[in-house]
DNA sequence: CGTAGTATTGAAACGGATCAATATCTGTGG
DNA sequence: CCACAGATATTGATCCGTTTCAATACTACG
């Protein structure tokens, strides 16, 4: 079994500062993790796994990127959620996986079988208390989301977006430069707008010098005090 | 220190048939938290805690409902949740509490010191997987709604919303009346709707036959069928 | 029973959805 | 490395539904 620090460091996902949380795993902890994940490298665009599977595994991103999602019976698609290195997903609704998970990038996963994580959960507390804490994390982080992206106007929308994609892929090589790996078609899925009022709102942040867009993958931001205003003022 | 049996037995959350959880606390458990905790009785508008303030305690609702809500530099308010008997909130960003709580009814809280409770949680493993099984549960509730709402026609979100009060009060006196104890304006923060928008999708409801408003606070499903067609349908 | 807050209703305007056409990208094979 | 084809993204024009503003009706609480 590999060693699996770099991906599990990050488990808990505390904020700095957080007094409630030791931020990082102790050795013991992650060895315990290590003995029942299995590391899984996929592809981009692979399925992960399909929206009422059998929910077998729980699992954690090393590297790369998958979003999480749910066809309706109209055709749309809506995204849950894209999860970054050291996010856990995976959460069953009665025994089934409720949403599918597919690789946006070249993604590397470590899965860990459901009923061996109880027993090493329920054997450590203070093990459990870091899952504890960063299942609560991501619950505050849903509900901050829900409340963000309640605004209309498709321009804060995509700013804001762009402003969480900078925040949860903090290592920015190039600083106000922001790597944005997914389509656009999967940002209008995440925000509830179509593809072209994206497409538009991009455009509006381009023509204001707010934002430069060197490649389709590639936000830079140029004027850092609008773009903040623009994120905030809701 | 009273009973807390009633307010403490749907901590977990579950749904039935989750074959992953326990639904209720052992006897056990319920002593252990039934010890910590105090009871809180409030009345309907009373704050139960301010954005901001140091997060000391968790608090589990025995009775009413409560709404949690930020209100924004537009003067906006955005209500993130409702929520009902059995639920648990008071989670912490950085020691602080992230949102506003505000009892909507006559509320019966128990209210759970944090430190206290953290030690519990790591004496007894299994009392802490109750907890885990129930954030997880307000985790895919936050998502859920996420998706849902996130629809744009004011009727389909007005009418999934008292669909959704339907099944979270499950104690329903009269089948096909739900209680609404929140304002008109309250949906309306929820839902990211003005109010005039609410107003007229209820409006909208009633006129093709689907339900009916006796009175405020009780919506009455006349059409079954197409009211469950019209939550489903996005 | 009165009054302040809450809810409804109407008219106008804005903004995003939609449909259709064009441009650009991406990854595959030569 | 380049060319090609299918997918993805942009752009334009129109339509529809929600917001907004303003006025009126209703509730609920003291």
């Amino acid at each position: 079994m590999e060693d699996l620090t770099p991906s599990l460091r990050a488990i808990s996902g505390c904020a700095p500062g957080d007094a409630s949380a030791q931020p990082i795993l102790t050795d013991a902890q992650r060895e315990q993790l290590a003995a029942l994940a299995t590391r899984v490298d996929v592809r981009p665009r692979v399925i992960v796994y399909r929206e009422g599977t059998p929910a077998e595994h729980l699992f954690v991103i090393g590297a790369g990127m998958v979003k999480t999602f749910r066809d309706l019976p109209s055709g749309k698609r809506r995204i849950v959620a894209f999860w970054y290195p050291g996010d856990v997903f995976g959460l069953a609704e009665r025994g089934k996986y409720a949403y599918t998970v597919q690789a946006i990038t070249a993604t590397t996963l470590y899965r860990i079988p459901r009923a061996p994580l109880k027993d090493a959960l329920l054997r450590d507390g203070h093990l459990q208390f870091k899952f504890l804490i960063k299942v609560t994390h991501e619950f505050r982080e849903a509900q901050r989301q829900k409340i963000s992206f309640m605004r209309r106007d498709a321009v804060g929308k995509v700013a804001t977006f762009f402003s969480m994609l900078e925040q949860q892929l903090g290592d920015a090589t190039v600083p106000d430069d922001i790597t944005v790996p997914m389509s656009r078609s999967d940002i209008a899925n995440f925000l509830g707008l179509s593809a072209e009022a994206v497409s538009r709102a991009t455009h509006e942040l381009i023509r204001r010098r707010i934002v430069a867009i060197p490649d389709l993958h590639t936000v830079r931001i140029l004027d850092r005090t609008r773009f903040a205003l623009l994120v905030s003022k809701m």
